[in-house]
DNA sequence: CGGGCCCTTGAATTCTCTCAAACAATGTGG
DNA sequence: CCACATTGTTTGAGAGAATTCAAGGGCCCG
C-alpha cells in the first residue's frame, strides 16, 4: 500500500546504527523532491551523523528542552504540538518524510514544541553545531533549510486561517484533505485511499475542538459519503472534500530536503 | 511617546526616495537588536534598492500575486492577513519594526498572504532576485534570515496554540500582551502605555472571535482594570494581564534584522 | 449637517462543550 | 478460553460559549 510506511514498521534496529547511506536515501526517489548535486550529496553525508529509530507513541523532543540535533523524516508519521497548563494540547503540524524537525531548537535555545511519533519513525540525525558550516560552504543547502522554514510558516498561516475563521466542518475537511494531498505527495497514498495513524483525538487536538464535537462532524461527513475512516483507513471523494473545505491543495512544486 | 511610531506619522516623502544610509539605520539603535559586522553593512547597503513609505490602509503585498521584492519594516505598524473566499478575515500576525516581509514571495512565486499597513510605515526595499547573492557571500546574513523565519514559525506555533486552546478571555489577553512585549523591546511603550493602533475589528480577526464577543471580553478584562484602551491607547497591568493569559512573554534575546 | 467609522449593548439563536454512558476491538494474565 | 483492563469510537442530554441580528451613540471630517 505504501511503500515507505512498510518500511519503517518493518525496522526494527538499534537506534543510530547507520543503514542507508544518503545516495540510497529513498527520499530522493520521491517525485516532487530535488535531487541533490554532486557535492551537496557528498556534504550532506557527512553532516548526517546518524540514524534514528523511534517507536509510535516516543517523544523524540520536549518543549522547553534543549536540542542539539536536527533530524529529517525518512519514513513514518509524526506531529509537532505544544501544552497548555490546563493539560489542553494543539496539534501545531503533523510530519511527514522529508521535514525538517528541531529547526527551532538550533537558532534559539529552546524548543518551542514537542515532537512526537505516531508511528514508527526512521530519522537521519545531523549535528546543530554544523549547520553553520552548511550554511559557509553551501549556500544552495542553506536556502532550502530556508525554503523549508518557509514553507511551515505557510501551513502554518493555513492552519491559522482554518482553526480561526472556517466552520467546524470546514476546519475537517479541509485538514483531512491537507494530508491526503501531503501524504499522495510522498506516493504513501494508493488511490483515492491512504493508510491514517491519527487517532480522533488527534485530529480534535488538530483542528481546535472536542472530540465528541469532532466525531460528530466526521460522521457527517462520512454519511454523506465525502469520506470514510475506519480502521486506520482513510478514504476521500476529493471533489466533494475540497468543496466541503472551500479549499483546493496547492499545486505541488518541486520541494527540497536535506 | 515612541520615537520610532512618531517619526512615521511625520514622514510624508515621495516613495522610494532614499533617505536613510544604512549605517544610520533606526534598527541599529534598538537595544536588543544585532549590530552588522562591517563587511555585512556594505552588503545590505547594497542589497538596500530603496524606500517605500505607506500610508495607514495600503495594501503592501497580495496574497496570490507574485512579488520581486522583499521590505525590512524600518518603522510603523502592518499586519498579515489571508481571506477566504465567504469574506472572513484572519490577522495572522502583526508586523513591526525590524520583521522582515515578503520572504515567502521569495520562495514561491505567489504570496500566500496579504500585507497591509496600520499606520503610516517606512519600508526597506530589496530585490528578491539578489537574496541569491546574500546566500552565497554572506552566510551570516543568510542564517539571520533562516533565524527570521523560524521565529515567525515560533510566533504562529503559539497563536495557533492560543485560538486552538484557550478560551476568549484567555485570548484576548495573550495578544495584548505578546503585542505589549514586542513593541516594548522596540523601544515603542512608554511605562505601561503604548499606542495602540489596531481597532477591535483587527484584534477579533486576529482572535478568530466576532467582533461583538470580542467587545464584551476586552470590555470583562478593563472593568476589572487588567487593562484600559481606550482612543489608541493601551494601558496594561502586566502582572495581571500574564496571569489572564496563563502565559509569559519570551525573556528578550538578541534578534537580528536585514 | 450628514455620512462613515468605531464602539457598545440587548436579545435570540446556533454552535460547541462537558458530562455520562455504552459499545467495539484488542490484548493480557489466569 | 474467559475475565478484565485499555483504548478508541459513538450517542444522548443539558449547559455554556460565541454568533448573528439589530440598534444606538460618539466622534471626526468634508
Amino acid at each position: 500500500m505504501n511503500r515507505l510506511f512498510s518500511a519503517v514498521v518493518t525496522l526494527s534496529r538499534p537506534p543510530s546504527a547507520r543503514q542507508i547511506p544518503c545516495e540510497k536515501c529513498p527520499l530522493g526517489r520521491i517525485e516532487g523532491f530535488r535531487k541533490f548535486a554532486p557535492d551537496e550529496l557528498e556534504f550532506v553525508s557527512g553532516f548526517k551523523t546518524g540514524e534514528l529509530t523511534a517507536e509510535a507513541g516516543t517523544t523524540i523532543l520536549s518543549e522547553g528542552s534543549h536540542s542539539d540535533h536536527l533530524y529529517t523524516v525518512v519514513s513514518g508519521w509524526g506531529f509537532r504540538h505544544k501544552l497548555l497548563e490546563s493539560g489542553r494540547r494543539q496539534i501545531l503540524n503533523i510530519i511527514l518524510p522529508g521535514d525538517l524537525v528541531g529547526l527551532q531548537g538550533s537558532l534559539s535555545d529552546k524548543m518551542g514544541h514537542s515532537v512526537e511519533a505516531l508511528t514508527d519513525m526512521l530519522l537521519c540525525v545531523f549535528e546543530r553545531s554544523r549547520l553553520w558550516e552548511l550554511y559557509r560552504g553551501y549556500p544552495g543547502l542553506a536556502f532550502d533549510v530556508t525554503w523549508l522554514a518557509a514553507r511551515e510558516e505557510r501551513i502554518l498561516d493555513e492552519h491559522l486561517l482554518s482553526i480561526g475563521q472556517r466552520t467546524a466542518e470546514q476546519r475537517a475537511a479541509y485538514l483531512l484533505l491537507f494530508l491526503f494531498a501531503r501524504a499522495e505527495l510522498r506516493g504513501m497514498t494508493n488511490g483515492r485511499t491512504l493508510v491514517f495513524p491519527l487517532t480522533q483525538r488527534h485530529f480534535a487536538d488538530a483542528l481546535g475542538l472536542s472530540l465528541v464535537h469532532t466525531n460528530r462532524v466526521l460522521n457527517r461527513l462520512a454519511r454523506r459519503k465525502v469520506i470514510r475512516w475506519e480502521n486506520r483507513i482513510l478514504r476521500i471523494d476529493r471533489k466533494e472534500l475540497a468543496k466541503a473545505a472551500d479549499w483546493d491543495p496547492d499545486p505541488d512544486t518541486l520541494r527540497p530536503y536535506i
